[in-house]
DNA sequence: ATTATGTAGTTAATCGATTAACTAATCGTT
DNA sequence: AACGATTAGTTAATCGATTAACTACATAAT
């Protein structure tokens, strides 16, 4: 591939020049740049980033750690921050680490040696300290976990959880039910914990005694749904409704529930957690407690762009802590059609 | 961020030398290596990809386009080649092009721009000319897409559309169907049209006239399958059975046909194309043509790998064109259950 | 003892950009 | 005319690695 000396060549012109009509730094003459402009058509010239970002120590490159891009709720937020990267001249790396804290740790590494300008981390399991010594200094956000960072240059971006859940609680209530069942996620999940003690709570303050709330555990995944309601509906008696702690999960548990015949809600209330683009789809269509997803990609990418400039500019600002609102939808898994009709 | 430079005057030794203990390329006595090797821990040193890459003129990335990570199919094949990647020390660039060529071009010239090692291009819409100008002559494997190549640098990837749809219209017939519905792809991309010819053409082999199947056109969203479905059920006589070119628009039409109070497979039956891991939980569960996206993503990724070496080595071989086979799935959307058990 | 061979490590050129510092030419002012 | 100010473009150092070519020294062979 030709570079910037054949280019300089060609035009009769030094490379200084080349740069100068390529960025716009400098002034060049009208002359000068046609000649420049005309020689990079000729040999399909184009810059190298990797001199550049060598000499500017500026990648414009970020990292996108992710738990898994097939989950619909990672490639939403993905989108997210894709969208606002674009828009700044960003490209983006993405990885996966399947929610495995050496997974996760060895990517970030490989990402700082590949200089990005900046990282998002999604639902992180690594543990705190590792991930400050791991990052070196460069910008990152953190995205849907709730942290108590000193470092400035680390934000924290979340979801109320515990509002969010605990509105679900009390919509159960006002439906009638009073014994529960919850498809928890996993137990060293910040996110995951923070869904059950919302609803928990709201579940006490409604005269509910925890002994009428079972919890299982599960991670995440559509299997664990389905296995865990397996053992919710052969508990004696049964509970009428159920919160599993993602929308992934509520399908597992929906489709456990109607292989055995259970009408739903009538027989079985069943809610979720994300409202996954797809849950309004589902039979019957599920309750959920809706998190922005593209938007807080969106939200994570922005403020890491701030962040690159003020750590250029030299400034320092304290670390940013950021809690989005999670709300409450209503779909049929939750309301007897029929009965919502004749109101 | 601390450079060889300073690793190489702490250890006191060249920075050749630093180099020769980080790749391991020559001889280096233990004494010196244990020296290297503490000054590298005690300054969190870690070796720049950009500067390594510009001088190796190697950076060890790929670039991967696809249209939209949200939709499962493409995230499927996205792991893919993230596990063989990973496995082989390169890092993904992930861009998302909509479907857009424009989009698809400029991604192609900032990959470039980066010194990608090589790219994959999943589904492409780009005018083949256009494409092969762009990758400027770096290692490129396509997916999704049956193209004429010339260009010894570009494989391509695609699986039999056209044997997996006639499998699937043979199916249709032997349940006894004779009036059919198509909801298919964009006219404009290949896949789509195999699709609808592979099914066109064993409905005409198995006697049953082309004004017997209606056919319309969607983009490959969830909602174009719900529109088409309305259109339809207004059809009469009514078609019994429905082919949709992806499984997104067959869960479209699903939803409509439900909404409809249709019975699946009794009054109508549904099959879609790509067997998304979600198809087998739809209710009923989506009839389907299987073909395989994680390993698609591997294959073309290991392929990807073996054009980069062989254009190190200065070989070059004849472009492959590698088709994948498509196997029929049949579910109970186009099979009455209780009809089956019977047998 | 002298020369050839091998080994361990260093020096310096290089990859392809950016840009501070410099030069040469033009212009305006007194 | 002489001086400084402005402008247009060039030269060369730099970013942080890799590695060919080199040096210095030890060992082996004649």
């Amino acid at each position: 591939m030709a570079n910037m000396k054949e280019v300089a060549k060609l035009a009769n012109v030094s490379i200084a020049t080349v740069s100068n009509v390529l960025n716009g730094n400098k002034y060049v003459s009208p002359k000068l740049k046609k000649r420049v402009t005309k020689a990079i058509e000729e040999l399909n010239y184009r810059p190298s980033k990797l001199a550049r970002s060598l000499k500017l120590k500026r990648t414009f490159q970020l990292g996108l750690l992710i738990p898994d891009i097939t989950n619909p709720y990672f490639a939403e937020v993905a989108r997210g921050v894709e969208s606002i990267a674009l828009q700044n001249g960003y490209q983006m790396f993405l990885c996966n680490t399947d929610g495995e804290a050496t997974r996760e740790l060895s990517i970030i590494h490989s990402f700082i040696e590949q200089h990005v300008d900046g990282i998002i981390n999604v639902a992180p399991r690594l543990d705190e300290n590792k991930m400050v010594k791991a990052a070196d200094n460069r910008p990152m956000v953190i995205l849907d976990r709730h942290l108590s960072f000193t470092n400035p240059l680390i934000d924290v971006i979340y979801t109320n959880n515990f509002k969010g859940s605990a509105e679900l609680a009390e919509h159960f209530l006002k439906n009638g039910h009073n014994l529960f069942a919850c498809i928890a996620g996993p137990k060293n999940v910040p996110t995951a914990v923070r869904r059950m003690e919302g609803f928990k709570k709201a579940l006490i303050e409604g005269g509910i005694p925890a002994s009428r709330n079972h919890i299982f555990y599960g991670s995440f995944k559509f299997n664990d749904g389905y296995e865990m309601m397996l053992k919710i509906m052969n508990l004696s008696p049964r509970p009428t409704a159920v919160f599993a702690g993602n929308d992934m999960m509520a399908w597992g548990a929906l489709e456990a529930a109607k292989e055995a015949n259970l009408k739903i809600p009538e027989d079985i209330a069943i809610a979720g957690f994300d409202n996954v683009y797809f849950s309004q789809f589902v039979v019957p269509a599920l309750t959920t407690v809706h998190q922005p997803k593209f938007e807080a990609g969106q939200l994570a990418m922005n403020i890491l762009l701030e962040k690159i400039e003020n750590k250029l500019a030299n400034k320092q600002l304290k670390a940013k802590k950021l809690e989005l609102d999670a709300t409450l939808i209503i779909r049929d898994s939750s309301v007897n059609k029929k009965l919502k009709k004749e109101e």
